[in-house]
DNA sequence: CAGGATCCAGGCAGATACTG
DNA sequence: CAGTATCTGCCTGGATCCTG
């Protein structure tokens, strides 16, 4: 993904399509606040106000922001439910899912390693 | 890890420091940058300007800033040869390797979901 | 070659106010 | 309640120049 070199012969045309579309959709969800909902969606069903208490730090304007930007690549779905007060419900599509077990294993990998990366921090301090 | 709750209780302390430290990396080892590198580098040793290459359109300011950042959490090895002109190699250390396998993880998902990422933007354009 | 330092523009993100 | 819109500051990140 990161390496691939193309030619410039014509056969690569769509190949350089894909890989320019793999490279956009990580930009989009390789970012802090997209993998912190993903994460905290999970298999629950959320809403709006829910997932700006469960997200500490993030201001409305990103929360909106980057739902919407979820929604946009399919990985999440948006319910709104036509009462008074509205009702907005947010829950991973399959796709979501997928992602998120990816996501899983980062924050697994982070508290497996946080020892580690306190002592790689002392050391470089140095 | 985002939705944890603590209490005002003195024995929450580490707790909530470590989850604290856990919030940190994650916002350091979450973005764009970090990760290209991390997939770029795999199980090689490439050289800075190598890395500057094989990664696409990252600027001379972020390749060493994110490696440093990489360094820092011991996710990097960095190893000077003191030559002229000099050469420097990085490696991924164990941690970071454990971190890279979710990468890959992340980057197999952007592949098999291009399609339905596809569908699902000519969808939302409606 | 690797990378630090500086300058500067553009975009990101927060705060606030307003609608359905 | 959920969301859009606008304004603004700042901070990220690019370009450039300079060292060992």
């Amino acid at each position: 993904m990161v390496t691939k070199q193309f030619s410039g012969s014509p056969e690569d045309a769509d190949l350089r399509r894909a890989d320019s579309l793999a490279r956009e959709i990580f930009s989009d969800v390789a970012n802090k606040w997209a993998l912190l909902i993903i994460e905290a969606v999970g298999e629950r069903t959320l809403r709006f106000s829910e997932l700006r208490n469960e997200i500490e730090g993030i201001s409305h304007k990103m929360l909106t922001q980057n739902l919407r930007m979820l929604e946009r690549n399919g990985l999440v779905d948006r319910s709104v439910h036509p009462t008074v007060p509205p009702r907005v419900e947010y829950t991973l599509t399959e796709a979501g899912q997928g992602l998120r077990k990816t996501v899983d294993g980062m924050c697994d990998w982070t508290h497996r390693h946080l020892g580690d990366i306190e002592d790689a921090r002392r050391r470089f301090g140095a």
